[in-house]
Parts: structure tokens; sequence; C-alpha cells
DNA sequence: CAATATTTCAAACGACTGATTGAATCATAC
DNA sequence: GTATGATTCAATCAGTCGTTTGAAATATTG
């Protein structure tokens, strides 16, 4: 990995989390990176083969941290029922941890999952994790049918995403420091409830 | 209001819900919509001012119904204390009573909050709504902190707009039937478990 | 019908997009 | 020291972007 390759991906994992992939240009890029545009092509052949070895880049040490701990409370559980918090524990850590270190990421991530335009890049990269995760997730909450499991994660990723992008819209915390881990507690927190509601009546007219 | 303005504004609504707002150009726009280039300028001026116009035409009355909605609620209430669940009913509603009738609305706003780069649409259409609730959230839930209501207020506009957006990109939700309505019932349960929940300890080591 | 106002149209504007080229520069190895 | 490969560079490609223009077409009014 040479320093132009360093320079051009940790330029466009910022600029793509601040602005989003479509709205960011490979001049934008290159310019704030001070390298040449034939570079980006060059080290990595198209804009988006970039944004998916900016993600890889990061994405694959927080998943196999993520997997690592799913690994050890399982081991530890054994046999016997997994403890919601303690999944949602092993999904969130590596996330927070690596958040420590660097803002930029989890805010591209965010937008990864956000936009929403590239559902091949999520599928490849996040989708093997989340198959163990939902395992999971099924083994601590055995009582939820498949499909309301299924939207809960969703609902899951929907909030994180939104709250890994960057300030909030609402009046109060726009200017509050941006402590992502203690977001990333909050978060957590929360979710927890939220696997735990029980199951909204279908239909029901009040 | 004229034929081509409502075939602009409902192609724009659904292209930028489906594709967001930097990732969809008005060629593509007026092409689906059978008009020319001009009457867009023409019409609504820029495209920013075109995207406010679509948000503006379908947000201002689920806004007021959820307001209406809120009012009764907080009439019935007099002095005391106010149901989290009623609130998010007041909320989530009028959400999905419009969606029944137009799915692609809803995936509009969806983008709008996902999309994050027009601060001042989410402002100027949702802000005022969004203070009325914030208040009823406090009447709701007075043992939470400040921050922490802001906080899960946030988490749940991401689970919201992630979930309106469109299909999941989870294995078992991506051929499942687009139900918006059950959607939103689902979501609304599990966000109530989410602001009952306990706060998260500050810190914790595990 | 004539006159006025509103709306539509094809054409073009300059700026910007992602991508490509071939020569220049650099590093490494013989 | 020179040959070889890897990397950087300015210049340019064809295409698209949002926007503007002025003339044609349509609708409205007197």
């Amino acid at each position: 990995m040479t320093e132009t390759q360093e320079k051009i991906l940790d330029t466009a994992e910022r600029l793509i989390g601040e602005q989003g992939y479509a709205a960011t240009s490979l001049r934008q890029i290159i310019a704030e990176a001070g390298v040449n545009l034939a570079a980006v092509h060059y080290h990595f052949g198209s804009k988006e083969d970039l944004l998916d070895a900016a993600v890889v880049r990061k994405a694959g040490p927080v998943n196999e941290a993520r997997i690592a701990a799913l690994d050890r409370v399982e081991q530890e559980a054994g046999e016997g029922q997994l403890d919601i918090d303690d999944v949602l524990d092993c999904f969130f850590r590596p996330m927070a941890d690596v958040t420590r270190r660097n803002q930029k990421f989890v805010r591209l991530m965010g937008r990864i999952y956000s936009e929403g335009l590239m559902p091949q890049i999520v599928q490849k990269h996040f989708q093997p994790t989340m198959g163990r995760f939902l395992a999971a997730f099924r083994r601590a909450l055995p009582e939820l049918p498949e499909e309301e499991l299924l939207w809960r994660v969703h609902f899951m990723v929907g909030a994180m995403a939104h709250t890994m992008c960057g300030p909030s819209s609402l009046p109060g915390l726009m200017d509050a420091p941006v402590d992502i881990p203690r977001r990333i507690e909050r978060l957590q927190a929360f979710l927890s409830g939220g696997f735990r509601a029980p199951i909204a009546a279908a239909g029901e007219k009040k």
C-alpha cells in the first residue's frame, strides 16, 4: 500500500462519508488528496472500485472482530440461550473501537447503507457477517417469528446508519460534541429495548 | 397545478425516492415524465426548488394530520402524563395512511432524511412538527434526560428513513411483498420498546 | 378575429463528469 | 551506468450535468 493509495483512500473515505457517493467527484477527491487524477484509475480502476477498496480496507477488520467476539460469547453460552445485549455488544463494540481512532470510516459505512445505491457492496462485504449475527439474534430471541426478527434487524441497521452519518438535524444535537462511542452506547440501549418489545398486533384500529 | 407540473412532481418524487437526489438527473425525470426540459425551470426554477416543491406538496398534509392527532391526544390527557404509544401513533399513523394511497412519497421522505444533503429542506418542512412532537415525547417520558430523549428521537428518524427507503437488503426481506403500513406497525412497536428502555451506563467496560 | 399572456419546444451554453492516453519521471536491479 | 519496470503527470476524450435562450405553439382575454 503506497502513500498515494492511502491518501486517495483516506480522502475518499472522508468526502464520500460526508457528501455521499454520487455527490462526490473524483476531481474533488484528488484535489484534496494532492494526487493526480489518473492515479485513481491506475491504482483502483474506477470510481466504484475505489469505493469498494475504501470499504473493504476498514470493514474487513471490524467484521472479523465482530465474528471473533460472537465466537467467544457463543462458546461461553454453550447450549444455553444467548443474551440479546451480548449479541448487540458483539456487533457494536468493534465499531465503537475503530471509531475511537477514526471517526471518518463509520460515517462512510453509514452512507453506504443509507444511500443504498450499491447493494452489491453491502452484499459482498457485510452479508457474511450479517448471516452470522442473524443466527445469533435468532438464538437470543427464539420467541420472535423470523419475519419480525428480520425487520427488527433492518430497523437496527437504519438507526445505526443514520446515527453514524453525521450530526443530527435536531436542534439540541447540532452543536453537541461528537462523541461517537457514547452515541453507540445510547443506540445500543435503545435497540435492546426495541428487540425485547412485544410484537405489534396486525391491523389494529386503536 | 397544471398537468405538466403534476407529471414532473410525480416523476421526481418517484425517481429521487428510488435513486437519491444527486444520482437523479433532470433529463431522466423529464424523459420519464414526457415533458420538455425547460418546463422544469419554467415551473419550478431549479432542481433544488423542484425537490422542495415535491416535498412540500405531500409533507404538508401529513404533518397537519400529525399535529391534529397530537392535539386530540393531548386534550384527552389533560394535565396527566402522555402515553408514548399514543405519541408514536400520532406520528406514524398519518404516514401510514398516505402510504396506503401512494408508496412513492414515503420513499422520497426517507431519502430526504438519509441523504442528509438538504438540511434546509428538513428544517423548513419538518422542524415545526418535530418541535411539537419533541414536547410530546418529553411529556410522555419525563424521567428521560433531555439529551437522551433527543438521541432516541434521532434513532427513530433513522430507523424510519431506512425502513421507508426501499426493500431491505436482508436476504429474507428482499422479495417480501411491500406492505408498508404493516412495516410501520412493526416499526412502531420496536420504537416503543426502544423509548422505554433503561438508559445506558456511560463508559461501561462489561 | 385580434391581441395578449401563458406554456412548450429544440437548441445551445459553459461547466463538470469518469475515463484514457502517451510521454515524463522515478525507483529498482543488473 | 544503463536498462527495466512502476508510477506520476498534463492533456484530452466523449458524454452528461443544470441552466438559459428565443422562437413556436397554445390558451386566454378584449
